[in-house]
DNA sequence: TCTTGAACCTCTAGTTACTAGAGACGTTAG
DNA sequence: CTAACGTCTCTAGTAACTAGAGGTTCAAGA
């Protein structure tokens, strides 16, 4: 049995955010002491890694709390944790074409100023006041 | 005189956001109408174009407030404003980095899974219960 | 001038995924 | 047995909004 400080160990997930996927209902509720501390199982341990590398991957409370529900329904079909892994891929590039166009106005409105003039004729402010310098849509 | 309407149809910000913006301080409190409604002149008009722009390249509302500032100090140098543009250039090239080893990961998890299989054996399932499957630390 | 319907007002609370802190209680090593 | 550390619940705060309730004001047409 483990402590929610080991489980916190094990797993880097911090103590609060534990208790927080408690409440969210995506950890189960463990087992207590006369006590009252929550001691849980190996079970308990591989679930919070499970959804620690789905947050890392980007994945939201909700869609992991889908993906649990079909890991603990085997013989169910895999076709939703398809759907949601498509659709967060999906979202991964989309956010990252966004990230690229602001980079390139970034990278403009960077390289024009130097950070030695003053504030009436600086390329930054000149180019955050008018979209129309801006080489994308964004 | 532009009403709060006006203002959120030519810039496309919600009137909500506009007054969260007067309340965070980016947005001048403007004059009022006998009747308490918030009339606009051109000067607030832009200064909304500029918040909005600012958002929309992914600066917070602390580093605009910084930025409106400056432009309201004409005569003071723009190393701030520098050094904020280049932090955020920073910023969004941290997240499209991570976003990229995230897209790899994903691309890998998804084309494992054609969604017809059972969850027992799903490796979206699979892949998200143990990191060890992973190309690149994330 | 009156009326009516759209626009506006303030205030509270909800969103996401946590994080911090207060004040009290439990556990364990020496 | 006691000190020190771990854990408990609860509240509130974070970023940047968004939604809704309940009430008031504005503007345009009759
Ligand atoms: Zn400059
Ligand atoms: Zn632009
Ligand atoms: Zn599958
Ligand atoms: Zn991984």
């Amino acid at each position: 049995m483990f402590s929610i400080g080991a489980l916190s160990d094990r797993t880097g997930v911090k103590i609060p955010t534990i208790r927080y996927y408690e409440e969210m209902g995506l950890m189960p509720e463990p087992e207590r002491t006369a006590g009252n501390q929550r001691r849980y199982t190996q079970a308990g341990l591989d679930r919070l890694g499970f959804i620690k590398h789905a947050r890392d991957l980007g994945f939201t409370i909700e869609a992991i709390r889908a993906l649990i529900d079909l890991n603990d329904r085997p013989d169910h079909s895999c076709a939703t944790a398809n759907a949601i892994a498509t659709a967060q891929l999906d979202d991964v590039r989309a956010k990252i074409a966004r990230l690229q166009r602001l980079e390139t106005e970034l990278v403009r409105i960077a390289t024009h100023c130097d950070g030695k003039g003053r504030a009436s004729d600086c390329y930054v402010l000149t180019s955050l006041a008018d979209h129309g310098l801006c080489e994308t849509a964004h």
